[in-house]
DNA sequence: CCTATTTCGGTATTTGAGCACCAGAATAAA
DNA sequence: TTTATTCTGGTGCTCAAATACCGAAATAGG
């Protein structure tokens, strides 16, 4: 039982989690209420905060009435630019045998996946934060 | 550090064995033979292709002299079969938090993820072992 | 038969991602 | 200044997938 596409839990939670910040803007958005919108952990929710903060997408506030806001425009953020930080670094899909040495001089997978995953990297490029409406 | 399409060193690991055999056709190719064309131990080839072989994809042979040969010809042996069997159930992807509750009457996914992993899948079909030359 | 070879299949181990916990630091409000 | 709230960041746990191990079964060849 196995997706096609990799798209952990983190990184699902980043992003719907910053729908919801991109929606209450420019109010701040804390763990407590994200958890419960999206009923999740709060701890969990908190680490992927902490990252999403670190890279500079958003911006943080401790303290009572404390949380987060985005630090650039919704239009500005792509699902690709929250994958990269939540998953740290993207490669694109190639023969996963040419580290140890693929045996063929002309690899069955040919260019295949990698474009196939070119193609994915540009899909998630379209997907932005203010394609959300409700 | 993360790839986008999710290909198991087991799924990469049966297609380029499974082309080994196809390319040894009608010769049989056993275990010890293959791991050492494809530098991967012998032991997790041989669960490798223990499911390939109850699949019926290929026949297996015991004894002096045993080894595997397809079952079927390599024109009618796509990607998309092996990584079936080998990642048990292929599932295209669709929002991740559908499960347990998308908090979002129009979830900012869309079909995106759907009909991306759908190409993906179809893609998938059109990698054949017979696609394969040297 | 007997032996060497090879797959079979159950089980054990490893590993890494996902997730949880908790004490600490910052800050708003009273 | 005190308290309650909220993020921070280090560490520790958990669980499933990936991988390894090993004795058993089959069989080809002499």
């Amino acid at each position: 039982m196995s997706h096609l596409i990799n798209i952990s839990e983190a990184a699902s939670l980043a992003l719907h989690g910053l729908a919801i910040v991109a929606q209450n803007s420019p109010n701040k958005v804390n763990v407590k209420y994200l958890a419960e919108k999206l009923d999740a952990s709060e701890a969990h929710l908190a680490k992927i905060f902490q990252r999403l903060n670190k890279s500079g997408i958003i911006r943080s506030f401790r303290g009572p009435k404390g949380g987060f806001v985005l630090n650039k425009p919704a239009k500005e953020i792509s699902f690709l630019d929250i994958y990269e930080i939540v998953e740290s670094k993207i490669i694109l899909n190639d023969c996963p045998l040419h580290k140890t040495g693929c045996p063929f001089e002309n690899c069955i997978f040919g260019n295949a996946l990698k474009n196939i995953s070119k193609n994915l990297y540009e899909s998630f490029k379209y997907i932005k934060l203010s394609n959300f409406n409700e």
